[in-house]
DNA sequence: CTCATTAAGTCAAGTGTCTTGACTTATTAC
DNA sequence: GTAATAAGTCAAGACACTTGACTTAATGAG
């Protein structure tokens, strides 16, 4: 008999999953929370403060937390907090966009150690590999020069590169890197590395890096709008990256406008490859971005006319990402020049009417991230840090533990 | 020393954390996959097979599962599946609309047992909220009459009614029912029925309902387009209901759509509300679902018009909740006569091209779901069984252990 | 027809992690 | 000085999953 359909079912979990949980929501309140005493981790988590104690102190074997001078509260034993330690453990991340590669080395709390940057020859995978293994190798070896075991203490690689991906039929659109897409990059960076490679799109790595060390630090539901070459949207919900059944949720670049009779996608309009076709300015060009922010910051013609009309587009995507997330805040962040950021959040104000407004708001609808050509690398390391130490359904399961 | 910042923190876990996932997990291959084998179970889940026999054995002492006749599958001991037992728990599901209330007993498997509907009175709340516990009283006395201890296995009751919830000043629109929405409904159908009450956005819980019993069983990530009286998106992410930071994620009927030099909600151009509108119809009209159904049968000019314009609307929607959420698939369902729903999905395709067209893709982009006044009702009442028995990462959790 | 093989399922002891309750330590308030 | 309060530890206990040997029951090869 060859009744062999596959079985599906969510794994289960043991100790070690219950463990592992605790452990990771311990990091996080200590992220989310600064130093925090045991009592106090007793208290906010629903632990014993027997339970508590013994996880402390395996964490701080493992070097990921230390505990700061006795601090005295009032009557009773004065409390020790305890902090989380920086180099209690790094990523890399890499940034793969269309004529540069970045890659930064970061520690447990987001903080950038290392940056290194090489420019991408034309010819995609073929040429680029090269490039990009030896800028990963060189900001390995720099960060070993820094801090102590750092190869023992990297979680991971966390790569970055516009999305979507897996999409058929939209090869001749140039607007994508579709040679990039289609090449097996996770394989060769794990075969390159030795690493655990992960990868999402530029806009979920900049969300990361909001999450991690941001606007949406400790916020559950977040939205950011993302504006670089294209514009997408990085998803946090309930406290996770959202990433959609293929790893392309978010791409709001791709959503459809319609105006003037016929339909454009966002990414046509709003981003700073409209910019570039706008200006006519070669998007290889190296002091891009010192120029446009030049421009911006001086109020320049020629670009205020592009600002106003993405303004309004941008503006309309706000208005829909509150309408169908319903998150606690909309960030714009980007990987552009940062006045140029400003000026558009300038010009998006006063923002439409939504769901948003509502009685008892205490977040902005809308803040500033960050608008920096390293945000994206950042996120991209922040995405192996949060795998490793956030506290996640996923690493409860059985199927997902590894030690 | 008056230091009381709250501090912020997921909760822990223990021991009965774990074990309440792995009865969920159990429960819900169950669902997935119809009968299993403990051994079956034991590979699937990736726990020990004495694990599995424990589970399985609390589980049928609870009448949440039994035992079929024994399988001979080739060498080997023959194997005992066990399925679900469908009168293993009860929930009751409600539905608050602007003229009409319904509900429904609903058993684990998601079979409607009993339903019933009133009249809503106009005056909102206060003369409304009798009519509803009578009818809820009402469904439970005669579910008592047709299954042994229905109230012993009542799980809770979930009420659904058209969103959006908390949502400041908009007063003076006729299409939201305002008086309800500000009503503490949660706190009178707790008081009044003695359940555990949840609540949710009507496109919530038909996404619930497809979930359960529907295009989206066993499905992870997909989006339920839903039409009724207005229009909304119900979201499955991550094979959860995804509620938003206010319980307001989904509201499509309030995007925005530019055209003809103004901007209007998505609810005024593709739902029932607009429809009626058009067609110059009382909604509170008792037999208008039969008298719509007739029209669109008999393919009627009059609604023609309509169905062509709310088409291309939809299409679009489609493309956006495609693009921002890529989801498996898109359930086109509704609270609306199932004829003109079959006449919208004609009339929708082709869809717009989008990210959803992936190389080996299986399921179709879009889906129709359930057509049913009912659909509302059992999704209202699929939440509580959801949230009782389904895996998810809150159950977890020290704070939701009850038992 | 027999017996090795295969697979389902049980038994009983073992293990890991959280919990419990008593206890110690250190500080403030009266 | 002493009671009250709070942080933190100790040691035993409880709970739920795991392990490995064992039992049961079927197939298939010789």
């Amino acid at each position: 008999m060859n009744d062999s359909r596959p079985i599906r079912a969510k794994s289960g979990t043991n100790h070690e999953g219950t463990s592992a949980h605790n452990r990771r929501v311990m990091i996080d309140a200590l992220r989310i929370n600064g130093a925090l005493s045991r009592a106090d981790l007793a208290r906010a988590t629903r632990l014993t403060k027997q339970t508590v104690s013994n996880i402390i102190e395996e964490l701080e074997r493992d070097g990921l937390v230390s505990s700061q001078e006795a601090v005295r509260r009032g009557r009773g034993q004065p409390s020790t907090p305890y902090r989380l330690v920086p180099e209690g453990a790094f990523a890399i991340g890499l940034q793969i966009d269309r004529h540069v590669t970045r890659a930064v080395a970061v520690d447990l709390v987001g903080s950038v150690l290392v940056r290194d940057e090489a420019g991408l020859p034309p010819g995609g995978p073929s040429n680029g590999t090269k490039v990009i293994l030896d800028l990963v190798a060189g900001i390995r070896s720099k960060l070993a020069g820094i801090v102590q075991q750092s190869e023992k203490r990297l979680v991971g690689l966390g790569a970055a590169m516009p999305g979507p991906f897996g999409v058929a039929g939209s090869g001749d659109d140039p607007w994508m890197m579709e040679a990039w897409q289609k090449f097996p990059l996770l394989e060769t960076l794990t075969a390159g590395t030795g690493l655990d490679v992960g990868l999402q799109n530029d806009a979920a790595a900049a969300a990361t890096a909001e999450r991690m060390v941001g606007a949406a630090h400790g916020l559950d539901h977040a939205v950011c709008l993302f504006v670089g070459y294209g514009i997408g949207a990085g998803l946090i919900l309930n406290g996770e990256l959202y990433r959609g059944a293929n790893g392309n949720a978010g791409e709001i670049g791709m959503a459809l406008l319609f105006a003037d009779g016929k339909s454009t996608p966002l990414e046509h309009r709003a981003s700073l490859a409209s910019l570039y076709q706008h200006l006519s300015i070669d998007p290889a060009d190296a002091g891009l971005y010192a120029r446009i922010n030049d421009l911006a910051l001086r109020g320049d013609q020629s670009i205020h006319a592009w600002v106003e009309a993405a303004a309004v587009d941008l503006r309309w995507s706000i208005h829909l990402l509150e309408t169908l997330f319903d998150p606690q805040t909309v960030i714009l962040c980007g990987s552009a020049p940062e006045a140029l950021v400003n000026r558009l959040i300038a010009a998006i104000g006063p923002l439409l009417p939504s769901i948003a407004e509502r009685r008892g708001r205490t977040l902005p609808r809308l803040q500033p991230g960050m608008a920096d050509p390293w945000s994206v690398a950042l996120g991209a390391a922040a995405g192996p840090i949060s795998r490793a130490f956030d506290p996640r359904f996923a690493a409860i399961l059985k199927d997902s533990l590894q030690s």
